[in-house]
DNA sequence: ATAATGTTGACTAAAAAGGTAGGAATTAAT
DNA sequence: ATTAATTCCTACCTTTTTAGTCAACATTAT
């Protein structure tokens, strides 16, 4: 029951495209993995989960770089946290659920958790991130 | 990002017991890790930490065995999951934020998850998870 | 006494997380 | 055309965590 250093880093180099969306040229991976406190090599793992889902595109060779496929209120960040965190399921039963389905009470608090979870992630875009208030401790 | 299976088998055993909590005996470690389908060896590791935890009190020696040491109704999930979830910090910068500190972005967004997950567990006690109408999807 | 049962700490194996390396492919600049 | 900068991809490695086992010990009803 841990956020994946995946995770943490991968928001926040989206967090970085986002904050430079209006440049609209891509951003170089050692530029984001340097903001990001991360190693080229590792975030370049992590890019690639994001290309694959559609929410970076990116360019190859000289200058090349990364960039929000779409601008950062049109991304939610559940769907970041989905494409890097095994679409966010807590527990095999949340998909699959076991012998025991429908009838496990224990099941239905996963599928609590599981739900409370989506609808944090997925009411906030990138832009929101971006805009929004500390949270007091 | 997922349920361990110590949480699994723990919030089953505390269904088990607080099914029969009317019972006010001891329920013997084997009966309870049948009925949670989990060896008994293993099973033990997790009832010490229930133990330490305060939620489940124990008899040892001759028809000795576990039972909650509350009502059902005077137990939360939340206390359980605590219990067996290290916490339910899913980041370590819930408790000690790292020094980015309050400006984190995306320290924001796990204490989101965090207190929602705490909500939904806190506001369910181990009676309500009885006696919950399954979920549907 | 003794047999049934919980207690404890050490141990191991398997899986997952975290991270690295090297070369192929692509492209801007020259 | 060549070169240098850069992403893409696959495979690999290391460390940590999870999951589970075991054996010796402590307690208690009978």
């Amino acid at each position: 029951m841990k956020i994946s250093s995946k995770s943490r880093y991968g928001l926040k180099a989206c967090q970085v495209m986002a904050e430079n969306y209006e440049g609209a040229q891509p951003i170089g991976l050692s530029v984001i993995s340097r903001q990001a406190g991360v190693t080229d090599a590792y975030l370049e793992q992590i890019m690639i989960l994001l290309r694959r889902a559609g929410i970076v595109d990116s360019v190859r060779g000289v200058s090349g770089g990364y960039y929000l496929s779409r601008p950062p209120e049109e991304i939610t960040v559940g769907e970041v946290m989905r494409a890097l965190e095994d679409g966010l399921e807590i527990a095999k039963c949340i998909h699959t659920p076991c012998a025991e389905g429908a009838h496990c009470k224990t099941r239905d608090i996963w599928y609590k958790i599981y739900r409370s979870i989506n609808k944090v992630l997925d009411d906030m875009t990138l832009k929101d991130m971006l805009g929004q208030q500390e949270e007091k401790e």
